[in-house]
RNA sequence: GCCCGCUUAGCUCAGUGGUAGAGCACACGCUUCACACGCGUGGGGUCGUAGGUUCAAGUCCUACAGCGGGCACCA
């Protein structure tokens, strides 16, 4: 059999997925009992024109690692795959190409041309994130895959949008909303970033009418000045109390404004006197509906000055008139100061661009309503879960608590159309259809609203609308929801968590999922956020091509819920554990003549050698704890007992004590049945590790003498699939094996092996070079019989060419002869003593000093041990186990000194 | 301003009131027949600071500092 000594990921990730894919393993259908729980996840749509990045990658690895595990468990497994169509990014992406490419705007082509483009862009260049979800091993249901605009997801907006409307939960108005002057439409709050910048904070003064008096306002925009229909103080603000009331005449425009009292106005700001701009500023705008003020809109959308801000202005972009403002008030003596003051701005989350506060006609949603539920929901039951609780539960939670209405239209034409016709004389119908509306209006002179629907609105959605919704007897909606868990970035609790939560509540009457699990956040290895903008971003592609894809899914695993700042190093140290699993498998091949997988482990445990009840009880145990640790989401945990299990246990210990047995020169029973054994337990090694690592563990698996279709999952056997590990059944934990005594008394023999090794490195014995004699000291016959039997193992992996048991090192009649002075010593844990003779070899200073520096540690830790047992306080309130454990340490560190003393003046002290 | 998280070895991070851990890095020695992406051995931490609770605190409580995040305000 030829296998490379090192492992060529590439070779691996290319060979398994495809077949996975085609003969179905990842559709819940190859699971053929009926009897089986479901376990369902829908992926948190992607943008349909995004690449993947660390933060997806994050996320696809957490799913598939518990699509993977509950699969393998027998479960009915369903992760849903999808899309969503990024309204906004997607339309600048399709006007960008068509303005390179033709020169024309989406206007020149109009509406049905645009849209039958901006479908092909989709097909040809939108498929970016769902291919390299392949290379990552995604192990989702292609067969499912979903996009927002697909004719049965646009059905269920138009019915979530009509039924809310029916209900008054959704109405067209005017309000003041977000405007990107750029993309030239609204946007909601969630859609918009604030950022701080500094600015400048300029006092300006309105003379009061039929005074000399002047009041001073101070604002960080003063072309809206030109909008003012008032200036509010504080109620409580004796300095103002007698403008209360008063005209002031707004200086350039020479308008007549009123003094108005609002509680808004904090006296202790600025001047305590806040010009009121009820067209620009969504306070202003709240403001001036109180006092019932005029709106005067002096910026249009374009953010030009429109001719309400007068002759002058008109046509001026806003920061023009800014400019201009404040050199009429200068000129005017009008100016007070102008002081250098940081402030936070609105800009477009999109192109950045800063968002023009306006009054606009829009559709909106009372969120408030919606999340209602939600809200009782995680108050009342802590529902859904979300891990780690801390602190998102309270930001969902407050978040609901503090809902107001969402902006739902968008100027756009990509993306669902608002499903609302008018008939020219002013009236609305809002329907499923066209027709419907038609016959609501009985007319068919109908038009449709122009706008678009915020992409969110869909994405909302998408627990239900992917299974199926409004379908209500839909059976994959019957089957999968609620989903079980919602993996995202934190960022998104808002956006997608709270709303789903929403439409879920609503419409199917349960909450979307059971869990939510929020991913940490990835920086670069400054502690700097990752960004397009910064180029500071770690393509996750880049990271699979030098080190693997599981490789890189173990440190994705690792890093879970946690900030972490990403580091290459992490990366390598798995693509070395990954080349460490194939070299494993690449001896037990090597060795597997006449061997088959589940061959070698038969009749009685007991009846097994040390070393076998060990690595069975050790491998129980890693079952048992992987299996709890992604159940409770700590994947690192679940990793860290892989990696110690496979490398530790099976590589550095389990293999090295089986090698003489398997490695024999003559083929015999006893040879086959170690081969099998190795060979088994590297097989469900490989079923533990394949959540994790998908594509070494299948690439392996294949190789392996005897797994075949019996190897799978009871309810995977009926399926027409080639035999994979992923449909293997992940090992179950026997506590009947695990084993106790046997791990102690391995740990025994790993302990007195370690020691030797101490002493041969510290006292510079060539590697090459064989002890002689090893002696080994216990009164605990059961300890004797442990390393008598042991014996071959222990003489090689120690190079020493004899050993020899005693009930005590002092005494002639061990078999050995005599114990030379000239001998190193150490002692173990379980009280065990050994002696290494070194004749010729050791020098006695070395030794001595050695062994002074062995007893220090040991002094301090039996002073340690012995103040707390002296403490009478100590023996009264700790649980008595507690004592009585610390007793037998101090015991134990007690019989270690007197044994070290002993060496020492054997030593010639 | 309010709320939350983090602070442990040079770096990145685990850590369940009861003997401080891992990986990487570092040092020394190894062409030991699966693996130098390896093997063996070793050094390295008053667990951010100051109090408190407790027989016992990295772990629980309080305050403070630094870093990060969310919300509100931002005239």
């Amino acid at each position: 059999m030829d296998i490379p000594k090192t492992y060529d990921p590439k070779q691996a990730e290319e060979s398994h997925y495809a077949r996975w894919e085609r003969e179905g393993c990842f559709a819940p259908e190859v699971n053929s009992d009926p009897a089986a729980p479901v376990y369902s996840i829908v992926i948190p749509p992607p943008n349909v024109t995004g690449s993947l990045h660390m933060g997806h990658a994050l996320q696809h690895t957490i799913m598939d690692v518990l699509t993977r595990y509950y699969r393998m468990r027998g479960r009915r497994t369903l992760w849903l795959p999808g899309t969503d169509h990024a309204g906004i990014s997607t339309q600048i992406m399709v006007e960008r190409q068509l303005k390179k490419e033709e020169g024309k705007t989406r206007h020149d082509i109009g509406r049905e041309e645009f849209t039958a483009r901006v479908w092909k862009w989709k097909e040809q260049y939108g498929g970016e994130i769902t291919r390299q979800m392949r290379r990552e091993g995604a192990s989702v249901d292609w067969s499912r895959e979903r996009f927002t605009m697909d004719e049965h997801l646009s059905r269920a907006v138009r019915e979530f949008f009509v039924r809310c409307y029916e209900e008054g939960l959704i109405y067209r108005g005017p309000g003041m909303i977000n405007w990107c002057p750029k993309d030239q439409t609204a946007l909601s709050d969630l859609e918009v970033d604030k950022e701080s910048q500094a600015g400048k904070l300029y006092y300006l003064q309105y003379p009061v009418k039929g005074s000399d008096r002047r009041l001073t306002v101070a604002t960080t925009r003063p072309e809206t000045m030109l909008g003012d229909t008032a200036v509010a103080v504080s109620p409580k603000d004796e300095r103002y109390a007698d403008l209360v009331g008063q005209t002031l005449l707004l200086p350039i425009v020479g308008r007549e404004i009123p003094v108005v009292a609002d509680e808004f106005v904090d006296p202790e700001f600025g001047t305590g006197a806040v010009k009121v701009t009820p067209a620009h500023d969504p306070a202003d705008y709240a403001l001036g509906k109180r006092h019932d003020l005029p709106q005067v809109t002096v910026i249009d959308q374009h953010a030009r000055m429109t001719s309400e801000a007068g002759a002058e202005f008109e046509g001026l972009d806003r920061y023009e008139a800014r400019e201009k403002v404040v050199q009429k008030f200068e000129e005017l003596g009008l100016l007070e100061k102008v002081v250098d003051y940081e402030f936070s701005i609105t800009k477009c989350g999109r192109c950045r661009t800063v968002i023009e506060p306006l009054i606009s006609t829009q559709w909106f949603l009372k969120q408030s309503e919606l999340g209602r539920e939600p809200l009782r929901l995680i108050r009342e039951q802590h529902e859904p879960r979300f891990v780690p609780e801390n602190p998102y539960e309270k930001v969902y939670e407050n978040w609901l608590a503090g809902l107001y209405d969402w902006t739902l239209s968008r100027q756009l034409w990509w993306g669902h159309r608002i499903p609302a016709w008018y008939d020219g004389k002013g009236n609305v119908y809002v329907a499923r259809t066209e027709a419907d509306a038609r016959a609501q209006a009985g007319t068919d002179e109908l038009e449709q609203d122009p706008d678009v629907l915020d992409t969110w609105f869909s994405s909302a959605l998408w627990p239900i609308s992917t299974l199926g919704w409004p379908d209500e007897d839909s059976p994959d909606l019957k089957t999968f929801y609620p989903t079980s868990v919602l993996v995202t970035a934190r960022d998104i609790i808002f956006l997608w968590v709270s709303r789903m939560m929403m439409t879920g509540m609503k419409f199917a009457g349960k909450k979307a999922f059971d869990d939510v699990y929020i991913t940490g956040t990835i920086f670069d290895k400054h502690g700097q956020r990752m960004s397009k903008t910064k180029g500071n971003g770690v393509d996750p592609l880049d990271v699979f091509d030098k080190y693997g894809v599981d490789a890189t899914r173990l440190v994705l695993a690792s890093i879970g819920s946690t900030d972490t700042r990403w580091n290459d190093n992490q990366v390598e140290s798995y693509r070395n554990f990954a080349n460490k699993i194939w070299n494993a498998a690449r001896f037990c091949l090597l060795n597997s003549e006449g061997a088959r997988v589940g061959h070698g482990f038969e009749g009685e445990p007991k009846t097994w050698a040390l070393h076998d009840r060990w690595i069975v009880s050790r491998l129980h145990k890693t079952a048992r704890e992987v299996g709890a640790a992604v159940e409770a989401y700590q994947f690192h945990e679940a990793v860290y007992a892989l990696y110690h299990f496979f490398w530790d246990d099976f590589c550095d210990w389990y293999i090295e004590l089986s090698k003489s047995d398997v490695t024999a020169a003559d083929a015999s029973p006893e040879r086959d049945a170690a081969r099998g054994r190795v060979l088994t337990v590297l097989e469900q090694a490989l079923r533990l590790l394949h959540p994790f690592m998908p594509f070494i563990t299948e690439e392996l698996w294949q190789r392996l003498p005897g797994v075949g279709k019996d190897s799978l999952h009871a309810a995977y056997r009926a399926a027409d699939v080639t035999p994979t590990v992923m449909l293997a059944e992940f090992p179950r934990a026997d506590e009947s094996l695990i084993d106790e005594q046997a791990e102690e008394e391995l740990r025994s023999v790993i302990e007195l092996v370690s020691r030797v090794r101490n002493i041969r490195t510290e006292l510079s014995v060539k590697p090459g070079e064989y002890l002689p004699r090893l002696f080994v000291g216990t009164p605990d016959r059961g300890m004797r019989y442990v390393f008598a039997n042991s014996a071959e193992q222990i003489t090689r992996l120690t190079r020493a060419s004899k050993i020899f048991v005693t009930d005590r090192l002092e005494k002639s009649s061990n078999g050995g002869g005599e114990i030379p002075r000239a001998s190193a010593r150490a002692v173990l844990a379980g009280g065990a003593e050994v002696a290494v003779p070194l004749e010729g070899l050791i020098d006695f200073a070395q030794e001595r000093a050695r062994i002074t520096r062995e007893r220090e540690k040991q002094e301090k830790e039996l002073q340690k041990a012995e103040a707390q047992l002296a403490n009478p306080q100590f023996v009264e309130r700790a649980p008595a186990e507690k004592v009585e454990e610390l007793r037998r340490r101090a015991a134990e560190v007690g019989q270690r000194m007197k044994a070290l003393g002993e060496m020492l003046e054997a030593l010639g002290e």
